[in-house]
This record gives structure tokens, C-alpha cells and sequence, in this order.
DNA sequence: CAATCGTCCTGCGGGC
DNA sequence: TGCCCGCAGGACGATT
């Protein structure tokens, strides 16, 4: 499931092979994955625009155009966004999950696929993208040099009662964690994940704020975790599910302790931790 | 206010 | 072998 360092690593990706290029065409095969207007309205505003800029802000790629428009793309836990430089196209190219298909000028295509079809792409004005997640009310990027400690402190001072886990992947309360990076961050930082905020000491805070920042700078730099379906804009595996700790590790033993991993549902979300030496 | 549930959807694994 | 069932999960809306 793309989270802030897979989406980091698409962009980054991206950012090099499409910007400059002109899209020539879009084939909309699942019309549902295109979000906020028609199929055929998406179409007419993207074809013959230039990208000019591809950004991330929490789990959201923003692909900017020159028209005063701009593609917000969501991949939820399925999505893939793969570049392919082929001078002709083939349909050989295409999974069975390739939903939208944009073709740029110089014959490389770049493909929108999601096997579980719950991702999708929204069309905006570029003068809406402000508004759109303030809108959303997203928190702030933990990788940013704004996001300091005292910061994380203050935010964690004003959600006592809620389990630190659940919380991590709260998406207005901070930005791009989810299910893996929440349970990595929890194990390094050595807590138990339905802690409540108000128990954690300070040690503890300080502790999980730089595990935190360390596990998600270290997996970009790993090209993300491919645990499922995840690929880079290459189609290539992210490398940092070689250290996984804890995530989907249930019944085996914990890398630190050698204790046996246990899960539980949290908040609805499967969460797996070492019931000895988190606490 | 916080937690839970239903929703979207497909593939996979368990059970028989 | 093959089929059916249930589960997983990000985010959102509705409900308790």
C-alpha cells in the first residue's frame, strides 16, 4: 500500500521522465477511477497539455499541466503508476489493471493501474489545490524541516485519550503514515501500539519522533516496501520490506527480542507488535 | 468526542 | 480438484 515514501519515490521518478512532455491522449477504460468531472470533460482539459511539475503531499501525486490545471492522483492500497519509454505503443504493455492510460508526444505512455480499483484521479484548477487540502484538513509532512519535536509534542498534547497508532495514520494529523510505517515506527521506538498519548513519557515522544523520521527517510531512500502489489514508476520492487520488523510479521519471532510477534485490530486496522520489548 | 461499521473491489488462502 | 466463504485495507460518511 503506497504510503509517504512510495508516493515520494513515483514522484521523484516521475518529476525526471514526464515533466516537458506533451500528452497527445488519454484512454479512460474504468470511466469511475476519474473523480470530480466527466470522463470526456477530463479528456478534453488533458489532452494536448504539457506537464510542468510533479509534486506529493501526503499520499497525494499532483501532476501540474500548463494549463491552469492540475491531476491529483490517490493509489489508495493498489495503485501503480509506471512510466514506460516505448517508442511504439503495445498492447502487450498493459495489465489487466491498466485503467488510465495517458500517451505523450514522443510515444512513451505512462499508465494508471489499480487492481482493487478503490484509487482515482481528481481534476483541478491549480488555484484549487490550496483549498483542496485545507479542505481535507491534511496535517503536516513529518519529513519537513518545519515539523520539529516541539511540534510533534504540541500535536500529540492535543489528542490525550486517543491510541498513538491509530493516530500516526490519521491523515489530519499527520501526513502520508499509514498501516506499515505507523507499526515500524511503533516497534523502533520500543511502544506498544494502543498506548494512549497522555501515557507516553517524553523519552518516548522523542524517541518515536526520530524513529519515525529515520524509518520514512530510509525508505525512500530504499524506493519504498513492496508488500503487495506496490511497483516504482520503473514497475521495479521497493527494497525496504527486507527491513520490515514488524508489519504482517504475526506468529513469527521479533527481530529484536526473538519474542513472537502478536497482532491485533486496531481501530479496524491489523496491527502487529512484539508484546515484550514494546511496552 | 471517539470508536465502529459499511462501502468500494479483487485476489488469495482456508476449509471441506 | 474445485468451489465457496471470508478476509484485507485507505479514507470517508453515517451511526452509536
Amino acid at each position: 500500500m503506497p504510503e509517504l515514501p512510495e508516493v515520494e519515490t513515483v514522484k521523484n521518478q516521475l518529476a525526471e521522465k514526464i515533466v516537458g512532455k506533451k500528452i497527445e491522449n488519454v484512454d479512460i477504460r474504468l470511466p469511475k477511477m476519474v473523480r470530480g468531472v466527466t470522463p470526456a470533460g477530463f479528456k478534453k482539459k488533458v489532452t494536448g497539455a504539457k506537464i510542468t511539475k510533479v509534486s506529493r503531499r501526503a499520499k497525494f501525486l499532483i501532476i501540474e499541466l500548463n494549463n491552469n490545471y492540475a491531476l491529483v492522483i490517490h493509489l489508495k492500497m493498489t495503485g501503480q503508476l509506471i512510466y514506460i519509454k516505448k517508442i511504439k505503443f503495445q498492447e502487450e504493455l498493459l495489465k489487466k489493471h491498466s485503467h488510465i492510460i495517458y500517451y505523450f508526444d514522443d510515444g512513451s505512455i505512462f499508465l494508471h493501474n489499480d487492481m482493487r480499483q478503490f484509487g482515482y484521479v481528481r481534476l483541478l484548477e491549480k488555484d484549487e489545490l490550496g483549498s483542496f487540502f485545507t479542505t481535507f484538513k491534511i496535517g503536516p509532512e513529518p519529513l519537513e524541516r518545519s515539523f520539529s519535536l516541539n511540534k510533534f509534542k504540541t500535536l500529540l498534547a492535543t489528542k490525550p485519550r486517543l491510541k498513538i497508532k491509530p493516530l500516526l495514520m490519521d491523515q489530519t494529523f499527520l501526513a502520508g503514515i499509514g498501516n506499515l510505517y505507523a507499526q515500524e515506527a511503533c516497534w523502533h521506538a520500543k511502544i506498544l501500539p494502543n498506548r494512549f498519548v497522555k501515557s507516553l513519557k517524553e523519552k518516548e515522544i522523542e524517541c518515536l519522533y526520530t524513529s519515525l523520521r529515520n524509518i520514512l527517510r530510509e525508505a525512500i531512500k530504499c524506493k519504498g516496501s513492496t508488500v503487495d502489489t506496490y511497483v516504482d514508476a520503473n514497475d521495479e520492487p521497493g527494497d525496504y520490506v527486507k527491513k520490515i520488523k514488524v508489519y504482517s510479521r504475526e506468529h513469527q519471532t521479533c527481530l529484536r527480542c526473538g519474542e513472537k510477534i502478536i497482532k491485533i485490530i486496531l481501530s479496524g486496522r491489523g496491527t502487529c507488535y512484539c508484546p515484550n520489548c514494546q511496552k
